[in-house]
DNA sequence: TGTTTACACTAGCGCTTGCTTGGTTATGCT
DNA sequence: AGCATAACCAAGCAAGCGCTAGTGTAAACA
């Protein structure tokens, strides 16, 4: 029940349909059909329909902030390479792991009480590396403002982004992260 | 059938529902309760479900394109001033307002083709005069970077608020504006 | 006075929903 | 060979869904 390798993989598909159709227009007959199997057999893996949209937010959450530490890890440790590393890591995984973000954005309601309390503090995490960047960079006089409004409205920014960013165009995440930065840096750095 | 002032109740009443419950898990017969009368009657003012969303939708981003064009008028016509009315009024509405702009945000996907056609113009004529205020701001010097981009930037920033920004806090709407625009602007303006 | 209009009601149709039950098949271990 | 376990299926239950049809009633208008 807990996760083996099918259940990563039914993950992965409803993460998909649950974009497409919205969770709770998201049928469990049309889950089980997009998963090759029938409709029963889904409580095999899952205990509920519930479960299976805590199971692709959980993943979604954890790869960002996986994602996140290895880039801060990579990075010079200046507090501008910090910064456009943790904007970048933040919009490729909005783009890898497209579904599982969307869903974490826009299904996060739809949660009951003891799923959202679970999934809070891994997002709670990444939220705090976040504060903790941008509070470096205003340290080193990077930006100005305060700590956690500006992380709040960086995040806000940088997750409006999967209403209007086209993969296909012409600006790559590493500019858009650029770009970004740039915005709320005094044009001398 | 179109705009009775009894609709327009009924329509803010749905909006609180639509928030609280989520488009698809709010069923005829909670907006009828609510409403103080039976679910059949419900359809005595609305065609279908989907028009009663289509409503809510309509009246807050009709709102907020009205409140955004008096506040320009009202405001100082540089650059800066207009750019912060802007971001005073989009907070203003989003508060005041509230319900109607979360069901905007977050229910828009389940907008039929007919319905999202309708109401896409409202949203592109309000962002259009984003644009054209964050571009007058560009042309003045008093930011730096694309005109589309930053004017997405900053809704994102803005329409996140919605996530974490508590009206019973400390901050005033106006002073929140003041910080975002600072945000993006040098400190020596 | 008779007719229309707006608004509400009762009753329920036809369908879909999430989930359960009881049993079958494939795989691999001892 | 015997057994355990994981993965699946067929069938369907009970509840809830959006919406319709037909009716009642009180005010507004002719």
């Amino acid at each position: 029940m807990n996760d083996s390798p099918r259940r990563r993989e039914l993950t992965r598909l409803a993460a998909q349909l649950f974009v497409q159709e919205g969770f709770d227009r998201t049928t469990v007959r049309m889950l089980a059909q997009e998963m090759g199997i029938k409709s029963g057999s889904l409580f095999h893996h899952f205990r509920d329909k519930q479960e299976i949209l805590c199971a692709v937010i959980e993943e979604g959450t954890q790869n960002a902030l996986a994602i996140a530490r290895e880039a801060l890890e990579a990075c010079a440790p200046t507090p501008e390479a910090r910064l456009h590393a943790m904007a970048r890591a933040h919009l490729e995984t909005l783009l890898t792991d497209r579904n599982a973000h969307v869903v974490a954005l826009y299904e996060w309601r739809r949660l009951d009480a003891e799923s959202r309390a679970h999934l809070s503090h891994l997002r709670d995490a990444y939220e705090a590396l976040w504060q903790e960047v941008v509070g470096d960079a205003l340290e080193a006089g990077l930006i100005h403002g305060d700590k956690f409004l500006v992380s709040r409205f960086v995040l806000g920014a940088l997750n409006w982004t999967v209403r209007w960013y086209d993969p296909e165009g012409s600006r790559t995440p590493e500019e858009l992260a650029r770009e970004l930065i740039a915005m709320i840096t005094p044009p001398s750095h």
